[in-house]
DNA sequence: AATGGGACCTGCGCGC
DNA sequence: TGCGCGCAGGTCCCAT
């Protein structure tokens, strides 16, 4: 599932590969996943304008288009794209002047696409918290001083703090050695600023990698991520810890699959 | 205010 | 071999 590693990946492949580009169609396969505006409005506003500018805002990808909108694309759970795109597996593709296609593909139509001509004023985006890489240790550790509620659903409260999901909140808790239902005020100010820097050194390890490929994700070339060969904790439940041997256990939390050692992580 | 659950979806893996 | 079911998780929405 893309986090902020993964979505950071294909911003940066991105603009390898079509930036400059101007997009002279729009294929729509299945219009579930244009949220606005209406799809023939989404496809004139899109037509004829060139990729201008690639930017991302915590698990959100924005492409600027030189007719000034701009294009949001949220890839939930199994969004992807794709370049050179074959259509295959396409929800919606993007024919673009060098004469191939870029592909939006989303196997279970849970991603946003939408067109619109202010990126900034997306309730989405005034919703966001910073992103880890935005704040001091400091002002993180003031954030969690007055929150009660458990420390792994709010680290990935995207209103709280931005660009962390399921897999790397489990890592990031993982080498803090901190139970993920631990109270967030109940942390010692050595174990903040310790899940501070735990959470930005997994996210930079992780983009080093090119993210997790882990259910759908995969490059812009096609090709996976190469960061789950590094995960301690996500997806091992049963499995011996790597630094204790003790099996990893699975609970969940906030309805979510969430995975640690039991006696690495008090 | 914080928490929990359901909804949105599809394909996979499991048990029988 | 085949069928039904639970599960996966980002975000929103509603209820308590």
């Amino acid at each position: 599932m893309p986090e902020l590693p993964e979505v950071e990946t294909i911003k940066r492949e991105l603009e390898k590969v079509v930036l400059g580009k101007k997009i002279t169609g729009v294929t729509i396969h299945n219009q579930k996943v244009i949220r606005e505006p209406q799809v023939d409005k989404f496809k004139k506003g899109i037509i004829d304008a060139t990729i201008k500018n690639i930017i991302r805002k915590a698990k959100l990808l924005i492409l600027e288009l030189s007719n000034g909108n701009s294009l949001a694309i949220h890839l939930k759970m199994t969004g992807q794209l794709v370049y050179p795109g074959d259509g295959k597996s396409a929800r919606v593709s993007f024919h673009l002047s060098d004469g191939k296609s870029l592909d939006f593909n989303d196997q279970r139509l849970f991603a946003e696409l939408r067109l619109i001509d202010d990126w900034s004023a997306l309730k989405f985006i005034q919703g966001l918290g910073p992103e880890p890489f935005d704040i001091t240790e400091s002002r993180f550790n003031k954030m969690l001083s007055n929150k009660k509620t458990k420390i792994k659903p709010l680290i990935m409260d995207q209103t709280f703090i931005s660009g962390i999901g399921n897999l790397y909140a489990a890592e990031a808790l993982f080498r803090a050695k901190v139970h993920p239902e631990r109270p967030a005020n109940s942390l010692s100010d050595k174990e903040k600023s310790l899940l501070f820097q735990e959470i930005k050194d997994t996210l930079k390890e992780a983009i080093e990698n090119k993210g997790s490929s882990v259910d759908q994700y995969v490059q812009v070339s096609g090709k996976p991520g190469g960061y789950v060969k590094f995960h301690k904790v996500y997806d091992r439940q049963g499995k011996p810890c790597l630094v204790c041997g003790t099996p990893v256990k699975r609970i969940a939390l906030g309805g979510r699959g969430t995975f640690y050692c039991p006696k690495c992580q008090q």
